[in-house]
DNA sequence: GTGGTCTAGACCACG
DNA sequence: GTGGTCTAGACCACA
C-alpha cells in the first residue's frame, strides 16, 4: 500500500501548500472521496518527518476550500470530491484568472495550442479515471 | 500608446511576480514580440512607483526563463515568442505537473471535465489573439 | 410528535452547544415551557447515537443559565421560559456585549442599518411564534 | 490617545478572536476606516504581551473575512469599511443564523421583544456613530 | 522594516 | 484519542 501523500522538504513551494495539493490531487483522481478520512495531524507529520502545525495548516486550507471537514472526534475527514455537485459560487471565475496565467506562459514558450490543448485533455482525463 | 505594464501594490501576489506574469501574457498575446524592447529598469519603476530592484527581480525571473535577454547596452529585450520554435527542452515538463495540479483542483471542487476543456479553450484562444 | 432535539454531528460547532442551543430555541419559540420534563441523559443520548456525558454536559451549561433544573428524581426540568419574568441579574449586560460585537460585524461587512433592524425584527417574531 | 486593541488573557474566548473582535468592532464604529494601517504584527504582539503568531492569525482571520489587506510592505491595512458598499454574497444568511440563536437566548431568558428591540437599536446607532 | 514559514513543546477542549 | 490554542525562537521572502 504506496502512501499517497509525500513532500519534497527541499522544495520553494511551502510544505503545507505541498500537502494541500497532494490531496487536491488525490481527490480529483479518485484516490479520496468524500467521506474518507485522512491521517491525524500527528500522526501524519510523525510519518513525514515534519512538525504537526505545518499539517495542521494545509487541513486548515483545505477546510477553507470547503475539501475535508475537521471533526474533533474523527479527525479530518474528505468533504466533497467531483461527484459533488457544482463548485462554490465565484470559483470558477478565480481560477480561470490562473488558468489564463498559465496557459499564457506555455503559448510564450512556443507550445502550440493544439498541443495545449491535448496537453489539458489527457491531464483531465487522467484525473478523471478511477 | 496604452501602458502594457501595470500591477497591483496591494495584491497578494508579489509585485516582481506581477510584472513576470504580465510580460509573459504580453508575449503570449502578440503584443511583445521576440527583439522588442522592454522598458528599462529605472523608467519603469520610476513609472509604476516602485522599487528598482523589484524590476530587476522581474527581468532576471524572465531571463531565468529563456523569455528576455538582458545586455549593458540594449537594456531587457524579448527573446522569444510564439513563433520562436518549441520550448526550451523540460519545460514541457515542469509546465504539465503545474497544469496536473491546477486542473485537480478545478476538477475536485466540481467542475465538469466538458466545462474545463471548454474554459481552457477560451482562454488559449484569448491568448493566441493578436 | 417530532423530535425537537437534533444535533449535526459532523458540524464545527460542539454537539454539547448545539444541543443546549436547540434547547434555548425550543424555549424562545414556546415548544417548551416551565415545568416541562427534557429527555433523560443517557435515553437522549442513546437516540441521537451520542456519548452521555455529552448530553451530560449540555445540561449542566442550561443549569448554569438557570433555564433547566436538575434534580436526581425528576431528570431534567424547564425552569423557565419568556413569561417567567425578567432575566437574572446581570444577564442582559453580557448579552448584550455578545450583541454588540455580532452587530458590529455586520455593520462593518456593509449590511445597511435599516435591513439590519429588519432582520433582528424577523427573527425576533420567528422566535416569538407559538 | 488611548488604545484601541486590548485583550484579557485570562478570558475563555480565544486572544486571536478577541483581537479579531476588536477591529470588527472598531470598523463598524467607524474608529477605523479602509486604508487605514494596523499596528505591525509584532508591534503589536509586544505591546500586548503576546506571541506575534496569534497577532498573525486574528489577522488571517479579518483577511479571509475580507476586513483587512496584509501586505509585505506596509503591514495590514483596513480593506473595507461599513461605506464601502453590501457585503459578499453568503455572508447575510450566515450571520442571520447566528443572530437568531443569540435573539433565541435572550428571549429565553425573559427580555421582553420590544426590549430586544430596543437594545439591537440603540447597539446599532452606537456602532453607526462617528 | 514588513509578513510568511517551519520547528518545538506545552496545555486545553472535545467526545 | 482527536484537533485547537498559545508560546518561543529560528530563518526566509519581499520591498
Amino acid at each position: 500500500m504506496p502512501m499517497i501523500l509525500t513532500v519534497e522538504p527541499d522544495s520553494d513551494v511551502p510544505i503545507y501548500q505541498q500537502l494541500r495539493d497532494r490531496v487536491v490531487e488525490a481527490i480529483a483522481a479518485g484516490q479520496l472521496a468524500a467521506g474518507d478520512p485522512l491521517p491525524s495531524t500527528r500522526a501524519l507529520a510523525a510519518d513525514l518527518g515534519i512538525n504537526f502545525h505545518t499539517v495542521n495548516k494545509a487541513y486548515d486550507l483545505l477546510r477553507q476550500e470547503g475539501l475535508v471537514r475537521l471533526t474533533r472526534k474523527s479527525g479530518a475527514v474528505v468533504a466533497r470530491d467531483p461527484r459533488s455537485g457544482p463548485p462554490q459560487p465565484g470559483f470558477a471565475d478565480g481560477w480561470q484568472a490562473r488558468a489564463h496565467s498559465l496557459l499564457a506562459e506555455a503559448i510564450a514558450h512556443g507550445i502550440a495550442p493544439d498541443d495545449l490543448v491535448a496537453r489539458c485533455r489527457s491531464a483531465i482525463e487522467k484525473g478523471e479515471q478511477r
